[in-house]
Order: structure tokens, then sequence, then C-alpha cells
DNA sequence: TGAATTTACTTTCCAAGTCAACTATTAATT
DNA sequence: AATTAATAGTTGACTTGGAAAGTAAATTCA
């Protein structure tokens, strides 16, 4: 349930767009992790799972820049994944440096669960907008993503 | 210095609009610490100084909404400050509860120097996009930001 | 007034994140 | 082929973050 009426705080910083994104980001993630927690699941634990079950075989290379997480916190995150039976690794066959992560059935029964909640989320946020608005939001998160390296 | 042809990671992930938003705010972010770690300053501990310079008498509730960060971590990261030198406590008079913060001689110092480098980040960011785009992504993160209480 | 409640901030304890160093494996050089 | 360099991932020491409890001041209300 989205909360109207949030009294906007007016503060010099809104003239600095990297704020302006960090504050937008932190009052979505913040809606979004609060109702993740009520079904035990954090957001980042979630794009693992997602990102696991529609890219086949990722190293935890390839999945830590993908979910926005440095590698060793990534392999932090995933041992308790493993020990929670959500996922479990697999060495690469071919380049026994590699490590894959595959879901387990419970995993993939999580995520589908959560999954809903995101898109719920994710209509509610494109219904406050028109389709222009959101079709250059995209367009822009989109550019300003590859901004850094 | 912006890097160009950074390889876009195509992922499931771009669906989700709290995930686009999370990794624009993720790249725009990490340049800023990158570049504002070369003074040794932190992102955060530069937008507590801005704040403080433009709003007096801010209490640490009041800033801890602004700059987007728990009490318990404002807490901690102004015992920092304050031993680096560069902001000091005071209570407030008329409220005994309150705290207010204010820059030292040193913090007003150290975020006049760095302010120009977050606008310099801040001009390129937007020297990427055309003008119809940065006002509606305005108006959009506006929006955004106060999705959430 | 004075007991109960609310508000503001801090502390504590534990969980999580980070940097640098480390191990293991693969690729490149000579 | 043997040595060196590069890559992938993890570990360990240390720092930081966060939920809940704690302290103290102000406010409410009986």
């Amino acid at each position: 349930m989205v909360k109207y009426g949030m009294k906007h705080v007016s503060t010099s910083m809104n003239s600095y767009i990297s704020y302006m994104l960090a504050a937008a980001h932190h009052a979505v993630h913040q809606t979004l992790a609060t109702r993740l927690k009520d079904h035990g699941m954090q957001v980042e634990t979630w794009r693992i799972l997602e990102t696991l079950d529609s890219e086949q075989r990722l190293t935890m290379g390839e999945l830590a820049r993908i979910v926005l997480m440095n590698p060793p916190t990534l392999t932090k995150m995933v041992d308790r994944m493993v020990s929670q039976g959500l996922v479990h690794r697999q060495v690469d066959a071919s380049d026994q440096r590699k490590v894959n992560l595959l879901l387990t059935d419970l995993g993939r029964k999580r995520m589908t669960e959560i999954r809903e909640l995101v898109r719920v989320q994710d209509r509610e946020i494109l219904a406050q907008l028109d389709p222009q608005q959101v079709e250059v939001l995209n367009c822009v998160l989109r550019d300003l993503s590859d901004t850094a390296g």
C-alpha cells in the first residue's frame, strides 16, 4: 500500500541530480524491502534468485555485476542462501576457477512468490506516471547505468 | 572522466523499474564515490556538510531524513566527523532533547572544495541527456522520492 | 502537580559490508 | 615445458550498519 500525502522535504540537495536519484532509489527500495521482509526475503536475495532463473550457468562474477554487489559480499550472501536451501554451487567443468550457481526447487518456488510482489510495486510506480514519462525514464536510467565502469 | 563504451549488461532484471533505478543509482554513486575518495571524502559525509551549509540549526532527526540515513547510522557518522573536526554538536537551547549540528570552518572549507566535484559530475550527467529528458527526469525522481514514507 | 506517554537521540549487540591478502586455476611468455 | 602473469573466487581482519533497547527531556492528561 503506497502512502500518499508524504510531505516532500525541501533541501538544497534537490538541485543535485545524483542526490535526487539517490532519494528516489532510497524511497523505492525502502517500500520494496518492507514488503519483501514480511515474506522473510531481502531485495538482494530476490534479485539473485530472479537472475538465476532467467540466465543459466551464471558465474559468481557475472552475477555480482548484475545484482550490483561486490564479489566478497555476494560470496557471503550466497553462503547464507545455500544454507537456506535456495541455491547451490557447481564448479564449472571447463574452467575450474569458475563457480556456477543454480536454483534449487525451493529457490525457484520462493522466487516465483516474491516476483509477484515486485511486479505489483512496479505497476504501482508506473501507474503514477504517464506513458511518455515512463518511456523517457527507461531510456534515461539505461543511459545512466552505463555511466560508470 | 566518464568511461564510454561500457558494455551494457542485458538481464531480465532490466524489465523491473526498481532494478533499473537501483542500477542507475549504483553507477552514478560509484563514480562519485571514487572521485570523492581521491579527496578523502565519502558521498554521505559530503551530503551532511552540504546540507548543514544551507539549512541552519538542523537537528539529527531532520538531517537523517534529508541525507537518507537511519538515525543510529547518522549518529555514528557524525561521531567520526566530529573527531575529524568537520562539525560540532550543540544541544538545542529550547529543547534539550534536540541536537543541532554546526559546520566548523574546516568543514565548510572541505565542503566547498568537494561541491565543485559534485557539480562537475552533475553537469556531465546532464550533458548526456537532452533538455526534455532532464525535465522529465527531475519531475519523475521527485515523484518517486515521495513514494515511501 | 505528577504519573504516563511521546519524542529525540544514543548505545549496544549482532549481522553485514569492505579492502587486501590468499588459493587455485588458466593463459601467456620466453 | 617452465616460469610468469592474469583471472575467479574466497577468506580474514576490520569497519560499518541496523533493530531494539536505553536515557533523558518534553508533553499530555487525569
